[in-house]
Parts: C-alpha cells; structure tokens; sequence
DNA sequence: AATATGCTTTGACTTAGGTCAAGGGGAGAT
DNA sequence: ATCTCCCCTTGACCTAAGTCAAAGCATATT
C-alpha cells in the first residue's frame, strides 16, 4: 500500500507536466491520484459526459474522436505515454467534447478536477507547464483543421509519414505506430481509400509497403505530395 | 497620456480574461499593454512569425486562417471583442501556427510574452482563466474538425446558421456578422459553393435568403442538416 | 454618367473520395 | 485441422464539391 504510493510518486515526477513543481507538490499530486487501468477497446470516457477531473496517461495508448451519425470516425488525437488528456473540461467546467478509448491495455492517472484546480493555485509552475501543453496542443488542432481542409488525403498520408520518419532521426525504414482503420480515422478518411493510396504511392515508387513496415523510396516527392505542390 | 493609460485601464476591466483579478493587477496589466490600430484588411501576424506576446481585441473583428499553396483560405476562427488571440505562442515559445488579420479597423491590446508571465505567475487567478479560454477554444477547434471531416457543407452551414440564431436568442431572423466570402473560408468551403447551398436550402423552404439577411423557414429542417441525419 | 473594384451567383465540367460488395490473409480459439 | 473474427485490399459505381468561366450586382471613385 504505501510501496503504491510511492510507485505513482515516481511516475508522476516522470510526467513533464509535472516538470519543475516543488517536492511538496509531488506528494500531494500523488495523494489526489487514482490509479486505473484499461483494457485495449475499452471506452474511458464519452462525449458529453461530465468532465470531473483530468486524465495522464502512464503506459498504452489512447485515442479522443468523434464519431458521425453513420459511424464514421475521426481522430482527434493519438496519446501516449506522459501525456495529458480529458483537458478540455477541467478548467472551463463543460463535458467531454469527445469520446475517448485506449487502443491497447492502458494505464492511467485520474486527479479530480477540485483537487487539482487547487494545486495550481499553490503555484504557478503547475498552471504554466499546463498552459504550454494546451498551447501546443492548440497548434496540432490548427494543422489537423489545415490537412482536413486544404489538403487531399494522399498529401496527409505523405505528411504523415514524414512525420513518423522525422520522429526516429530522418529513417527510410518506418513501422506505422497504429493499426491502419485507425490511421485512417486519424488522417480523416476510411480503410479502403488509405489501401488505395499506399498502393498508389507503392506503384509510383515513392514507397515500399508490406504490411506495417514501410519504406521511404522517394522522400522529396513525399514531401511535394505532404506540401501540397504535387497530386499523387 | 494619464487619461490614455486610464482608458486602457478600464478596457482591461472589461476583458473577460481579466475577470476576478486584484486591483493592483490591473495597473500592471495597464502598465505593460501597448496599444495597436488595424485597417480593415490589414496583416496582424503571419504564420511562422515569432510569438513575442498575447494579443487582445478592444473592439473589431479578426480572423486567424491558414492557406493553401493555391491560394485557399480555411479559417480557424473569427474574434470579436474581448477575445485574446495569438496565444498559441506565448507558453509554448512557438511561431505563430497561421496568419491573423483585421476583418474591420480593429483596435488591439498587445502584452510581451515575459511581462505577461510573470503577471500569472503573480496570481493563479489570471492562469485560471487563461487555461479555461485555451479549454473552450480547444472544444472549438474538436467542433470544427468534427464539422470538416464528419459533415458535409451544408450540414456545417445550417449549424452555423443554428448557433447565429442561438446567439440572439433563437431569432428566426438573421443577419450574416461577415461577409459570404469570409463565411465560405469559416466553413471550409469556396463562395460558388456556399451560394449554391443557400440556394438549395432557399428553394426546399429551409430558409428564405437576401443578400445578408437569412430568415429561418424550417427550423427542424435544418436542425436534421446539422445533425447530418438528413442531406440537402 | 461612366468606370473600376470586389463580391456574388450560375453554368458546365471534372474528380477525389465515399459507398457497397466481395474476397484474401493472419491470428487466436477450439 | 478447422473455424471465427478482424483487418486489409480491390472492384464497380456514385456524388459532393471543386475548377474555370462568365455575368450580375452593389459600392466607391472619377
């Protein structure tokens, strides 16, 4: 019980959020916390639920989406380890504006809204580090609505791409980090286009694909697809 | 020059931002703002510019939009008075991720980004409210990419139309608040388009259409647009 | 009154991407 | 070995919405 305690003690100094706070603070956040956990396909919360408190994520991962009235589904964010989410209802008091769910078996810290509104009013670190994460958070909403908006599906697949490669030092050699249906719904589209467009790009030698490993072939033509200069 | 300062003063007062501060706050708030002057038309920032501070909107109308390499414009979201803007660089220490502009001559209250931090680290009050506008403002953006990705264009019209009236308490008599061309970019759509649309919405006894002024016919009609439960 | 400018509307045409159906492949369970 | 389930791929077809062109309308300027 109290080796419990003093494991989240450590996960949550691990969390940048968390970067920076006094050591009081720490004891006190992981006083507030609940520990739970979900399994892969399990919903976390729902649109329109009551936002109570904020959620950090410490291992899996777990997606926030939409769905439309048919049941299509469009990504707003993949989450992983460290990161924040269920933000959007702490500090403005409204529901969730999504659902959420974990995509694989996922771990996760809870602090009720009250009880965390009054830790960032302890000190400011808290409320700047939870500032910059909207901040930027803001940001990756503003280039979702551009991709959706202002370019084709295969200029945001190539984006994407990119993307994964710049994420591990510049390698041709890239393993999609997500099943493909939920790569599609995150890219704004549906399995069978995203198949059709890797095949495209396949047979215009720009990539190699075989399953989740993919292989960058021709990265400036990805990167005049991803910038909208060229049409597949 | 003391009565100037005063006025700025009292603007600050008025800012919901602002709300629930201590008296001193508000001169000091007062003591770092500058004041700005935009035309119509005018460039407030542009994508990629360095965020050096937080911007606030006296009076006037600015839209933050992103561009396509041909030309498209997909607007992110149209300020009104009271309302910060460029925010997105402020805690995260990033450009500005897309272009601001004056709708109409627009009167702006400007705070450098170091000031104003250590303002909120002074009173956990303006970090609250701060961190509550950046929650409503990311509900915004999960709106408009639900809208994008999930809706098709006359669905977000007649939500749009829907919020118009909710703001006047449900009116059925509506003035546009921009102009056809601005209104397209908000829907992420091209004017041919949007006129087409209220044209059929016009000719199937949704609405009833002159120029600015938008009457509303069939509330329920257009309601199941919005819910994308029924297509034009 | 004439001209210029920007906004708006309408027509004709094209296409990206969705829908629906069908089938293949891999992994897990029996 | 067989069955089930889920993911993925491909084909055929359809449509919402964009592109390009042309013209109308309102406002401002000369």
């Amino acid at each position: 019980m109290e080796r419990q305690s003093a494991v989240i003690r450590r996960e949550i100094t691990a969390i940048p959020l968390f970067n920076g706070l006094p050591q009081r603070q720490y004891d006190q956040l992981a006083g507030i916390a609940l520990d739970r956990s979900y399994a892969g396909g399990q919903r976390i919360f729902s649109e329109g639920d009551e936002g109570i408190g904020l959620y950090v994520l410490v291992s899996g991962t777990v997606k926030v989406y939409k769905l439309s009235p048919e049941g299509k589904e469009q990504t707003l964010h993949v989450f992983g380890a460290g990161e924040p989410f269920g933000e959007a209802s702490v500090f403005a008091g409204q529901p969730f504006p999504a659902h959420a769910e974990a995509l694989a078996e996922s771990r996760v810290l809870f602090f009720p809204r009250a009880a965390f509104v009054e830790l960032i009013k302890e000190d400011p670190s808290l409320a700047l580090n939870m500032l910059a994460i909207l901040s930027r958070r803001l940001r990756t909403f503003a280039a979702l609505v551009e991709d959706l908006s202002l370019k084709e599906v295969p200029g945001r697949l190539a984006a994407y791409l990119l993307y994964l490669s710049e994420q591990r030092d510049l390698t041709d050699d890239l393993i999609l980090d997500m099943a493909k249906n939920q790569l599609a719904s995150l890219l704004g589209t549906i399995p069978e286009t995203l198949s059709r467009i890797l095949s495209r790009m396949a047979r215009q030698g720009l990539i190699h694909a075989a399953g989740r490993r993919i292989k960058i072939m021709d990265r400036r033509g990805l990167e005049a697809l991803a910038q909208a200069e060229r049409r597949l």
